[in-house]
DNA sequence: AGGCGAAACGGACTGTGGTCCGCTTTCATT
DNA sequence: AATGAAAGCGGACCACAGTCCGTTTCGCCT
């Protein structure tokens, strides 16, 4: 006669001090960011504002770049919310080119803001697969209601890695354009493939 | 009267031992990658088995990332000549489209086979603007020979980012396609933006 | 309430990347 | 060949990511 079944709870009870634990830390983490940047974050500090020991956060998060990964999933899922249920041409309602043209846009915006936790999250980021599943997955339905013909597996995420940071890097940091102009770019890139 | 004209010889005067020792370490390094792998080679072990000090690591490299780089370097000057100067329809003589096609399986083909070593060099290796030049200044020439119009600085590096190790991993080792339906996939990216 | 097993905690410890500075080597000049 | 200064060298040293294990906390069950 238990009060909750577990099988209903779609937690796999987690202890309540874990859960502490992890917000506590998270929150530590934003704070030492937002005050020192991202490269001089140790995680000795971030333990000792959290008021825990060093091994929680490795506990936690697995590595250091995993800590990242973590902070970064919260803003991801942010913007997942947007595309999901936001207002037009982002979100549902707009005609399906509509929506992939400001998809780019905003995707290209929330890299650019991003840059620096992504890199800083390494290969930890590139392998969150729930990210890139949906972002790939959007993409191949937009391009599904458009009416593409041909592997829209591939050429969904072939049209969403010129969006990924270090390409972003090179084409505005060291090659001189503009973000507007690789906007552009982008833009012209999906009417030929469409 | 100075016998040379140090204007005159391209080399800026390197030492004779410090051009030793950067071989040393660069065979070491190699030795030691064959041996144990990349991810168990420290910089201690190299230093000791070129019978360096670890500062000259760290004085000829900048840091391990950059070792893993200049191994890297060396790899890709030879896959570059072989652009340059190789047999049809890699290297110059055949149509620009079965010369981009030809590009395309190659550098698939060249970073499936040094994907541990480039992700072991990290950012270094992204930052290589040679080599990142070098690529998309290629295929902006075939595109440009297709007659191609618009932007072609920014068609050359969309279409080269779908061939990054992070987006091969991704397709490949994470997505299930297998190397022949990336490059089909990638084949058909192209003609569609041709 | 109280007891029990499992999960989580914490902080000392280790391994490795990277720095620093006094000493050595090279080489152009005489 | 001698010399002097700049370039290079080496290895002790430091900071920090990540591990390990004895101790503590949680929460379920009687």
């Amino acid at each position: 006669m238990s009060k909750n079944l577990p099988l209903l709870t779609a937690a796999p009870a987690v202890r309540a001090d874990a859960a502490r634990n992890r917000e506590a830390l998270l929150r530590a983490a934003a704070e030492l960011i937002e005050r020192c940047g991202v490269d001089d974050l140790t995680t000795d500090a971030v333990a000792a504002r959290a008021g825990v020991g060093k091994g929680t956060v490795f506990r936690r998060f697995g590595s250091r770049e995993g800590l990242m990964a973590s902070l970064l999933n919260h803003r991801e899922e942010e913007w997942q919310a947007s595309v999901i249920s936001g207002p037009a041409p982002l979100g549902p309602g707009a005609p399906p080119m509509e929506r992939l043209l400001a998809f780019g846009a905003s995707r290209l915006r929330h890299h650019r803001e991003q840059a620096t936790l992504i890199e800083a999250a390494g290969s930890t980021w590139g392998e969150n697969y729930a990210v890139l599943g949906f972002v790939s997955l959007h993409v191949r339905m937009l391009l599904a209601q458009l009416g593409v013909q041909g592997d829209l597996a591939y050429l969904a995420t072939a049209l969403v890695a010129p969006l990924g940071v270090p390409v972003l890097r090179q084409q505005i940091d060291h090659g001189g354009m503009s973000e507007e102009q690789v906007l552009a770019g982008w833009a012209d890139l999906v009417r030929r493939v469409v």
